[in-house]
RNA sequence: GGUCCGGUAGCUCAGUUGGAUAGAGCAUCAGCCUUCUAAGCUGAGGGUCAUUGGUUCGAAUCCAAUCCGGAUCACCA
């Protein structure tokens, strides 16, 4: 049980014993002590003051002098200041916390709960590379996903692939008029990157094509529907639709060469994934959906055969959930899909990793499946996060000032060897390792720069500040890990120890700190939010720092104050290891 | 226009089930490497928590109004 527990449920019993009241621990708040008082923990007094018609002096005091009286082995003094209880807790329970964990590269995690969760993300289209958007996607889910298991979920990853639309055959139709049957082997391009490439030349090309016809008299709207280019496109994929065979192998190949490129990158970033859906295979999940809709008159039919919801009542508008043709839209195979999930994994929660530009048609996809009455509607949650934006504004491929994800990795990587060599203290590192190195700081630099931000806000990505490696940023924490690393390789710990003369201010403050490691993990897990993870160890990190400069523990005052520092460093080295791979971020023994 | 989200130091961000004098990093300035890794440490300056009103012992946090920014409201996905 967490400190902050024990004095929550303390403070319960002694307050049931003084005023045969019973309380729970949301009616007071415990909080960590200021360090400008003297205590560890703190019950704010006021809201109990009324209902016991108590002075905050009077109530603390009794409080104070029961909470001490009763629980000998967990408090040693108190102080009251203007309503505020300060409660020092004794060193024998952080020595037998530091005793207990030190060593415990699991501190934290949880057994498994039987509960079972999906978390799907990076979902990407098959006709351009990833960006960086697609980073904090990826991060943010692999994360999340990590951080369920560590709480005893049973957890499953997936991604849904956008292989088919328009706007795929928008790349295959620029491929048939430019590229001359070249390919990413004829042209040493990667795979993703050589279609992207096709998908702009098709922008390009629609752009000249609709100036074109507007020069000859017709209407900007006009012109870009009769764009020859954008009518080849909407052919191809009716070909598509029908099975055309040429356009289905064109089709084939060119996604192919995209996953032959996404497969790189995923295994670059470190992204994987239980279960790839396609929508080419989904896409028409939707139709039993609809005549179930129908029957049950949650949906209705208008006279052109389209079908409908209305959501107004709910504060939403009219949706279309199938077309006048027949064929299903988005929203209709998002329902298949989710019911196809569900079935085939009987998952208890099943959270969706996508943007805030999609709160509206999420909040649509949850509230249709509530009407359908399908088992899964409450289980499905939408983890919105806000979208990378460049310090001049959006990311917009049109314009060419979207980060290419590839192109990020690779800098940030070298600006990690930059700043190796330049500090020469890996001199004696093979090529191998090296490499390695390098790709574990520049890689965990930018993992650590998407994550440390909440994931519901927007967020700013300025390349510059990025790529800085002091402060409150991945090497950082993995500079400490490894300076704790090399001292763990030099001294033993030695089994038989004891404790003279209680701690040093800095000393304290890490151990109650590492304490803490549980609750934020259960937090990060509660808030989806990974970012209070990375702050957290940001905050262990930089204690361990102050602590490491003050006091010498290789050359400690005694042999006791260095059994309890190297203690204290080692389990530093194992919260700093355990939170970072829940990031996704690893940390160097040297660096 | 409707709905939703946001506005905290020069910049990027913490802090909101209401708690003590609002915190970090970057940037600026001043110190600190014959001793365990200086990707570091210590200190200084920097704030009308968008504005106004309300709720109360107490508000960055809750409520209302206003201003500013963004997202969304497709027979696109």
């Amino acid at each position: 049980m967490s400190i902050i527990a024990q004095v929550q449920q303390s403070t319960i019993n002694s307050l049931s014993a003084l005023f045969g009241q019973t309380f729970t621990e949301k009616d007071f708040q415990v909080n960590q002590t200021k360090p400008e008082f003297e205590g560890d923990y703190t019950v704010v007094l006021f809201s109990l003051v009324k209902s016991l018609k108590q002075s905050p002096d009077a109530l603390g005091k009794l409080l104070g002098d029961h909470l001490v009286a009763n629980n000998p082995t967990l408090f040693t003094q108190y102080n009251i200041i203007k309503g505020f209880l300060n409660l020092t807790v004794s060193d024998n329970y952080w020595l037998d916390m530091l005793n207990q964990h030190h060593n415990d590269a699991c501190f934290g995690k949880k057994a498994l709960n039987g509960q079972r969760v999906m978390v799907e993300y990076s979902s990407p289209n098959t006709n351009k590379p990833l960006h960086l958007g697609h980073l904090r996607n990826n991060f943010l889910g692999w994360s999340v996903a990590e951080i369920f298991k560590a709480n005893g979920y049973e957890v499953f990853k997936t991604c849904i692939v956008n292989d088919r639309g328009i706007h795929i055959c928008k790349s295959m139709i620029a491929w048939q008029l430019f590229a001359n049957g070249a390919t990413p082997q004829s042209t040493n391009n990667k795979g993703d990157h050589f279609v992207g490439d096709y998908y702009v030349k098709f922008n390009d090309e629609y752009k000249r094509q609709v100036e074109e016809l507007i020069t000859t008299g017709k209407t900007k709207d006009e012109a870009e529907k009769e764009a020859p280019i954008m009518k080849a496109t909407q052919q191809m994929l009716l070909d598509w639709e029908a099975g055309k065979p040429e356009v289905m192998d064109l089709w084939r190949t060119m996604n192919g060469w995209v996953y032959d490129g996404f497969d790189i990158t995923y295994k670059n970033i470190g992204s994987d994934f239980d279960k790839t859906y396609y929508e080419s295979n989904t896409y028409l999940l939707g139709k039993a959906t609809v005549e179930k809709g129908l029957q049950q008159n949650v949906f209705y039919k208008e006279a052109d055969n389209s079908v409908w919801i209305d959501l107004e009542k709910d504060g939403l508008d009219k949706k279309i959930v199938q077309r006048k043709d027949g064929t299903s839209v988005y929203i209709t195979q998002d329902i298949g899909l989710a019911m196809q999930k569900y079935d085939e994994y009987k998952i208890d929660q099943s959270i969706y990793v996508i943007g805030d530009e999609q709160n509206y048609h999420m909040k649509v996809l949850k509230l249709i499946c509530q009407k359908l009455g399908l088992p899964y509607a409450d289980s499905i949650y939408h983890l919105s996060y806000g979208m990378v934006e460049l310090p001049t504004g959006k990311m917009k491929s049109r314009e060419g000032t979207v980060v290419d994800a590839d192109d990020i990795v690779n800098e940030m990587e070298l600006v990690a060897k930059e700043k190796t060599e330049e500090l020469g203290k890996v001199n004696d590192f093979t090529n191998e390792e090296l490499t390695q190195l390098f790709h574990t700081i520049g890689l965990g630099a930018l993992k650590f720069f998407l994550l440390r931000v909440d994931p519901k806000k927007k967020m700013i990505f300025n390349p510059q500040e990025s790529i800085d490696f002091h402060g409150f940023t991945a090497p950082f924490i993995q500079f400490n890990h490894a300076r704790i690393r090399s001292i763990l390789r030099k001294f033993e710990l030695n089994g038989e120890w004891s404790m003279v003369n209680g701690f040093l201010p800095l000393e304290k403050e890490l151990i109650v700190a590492l304490e803490q490691y549980p609750l934020i993990l259960e937090q990060a897990c509660a808030e989806m939010n990974p970012s209070a993870i990375a702050i957290y160890v940001y905050q262990v990190a930089k204690t361990f720092s102050s602590f490491y400069t003050e006091h010498s523990i290789a050359n400690a005052e005694s042999e006791e104050k260095k059994q309890l520092r190297l203690r204290l460093a080692e389990m530093t080295a194992n919260v700093i290891k355990s939170g970072m791979q829940l990031l996704g971020v690893a940390v160097p023994e040297r660096m």
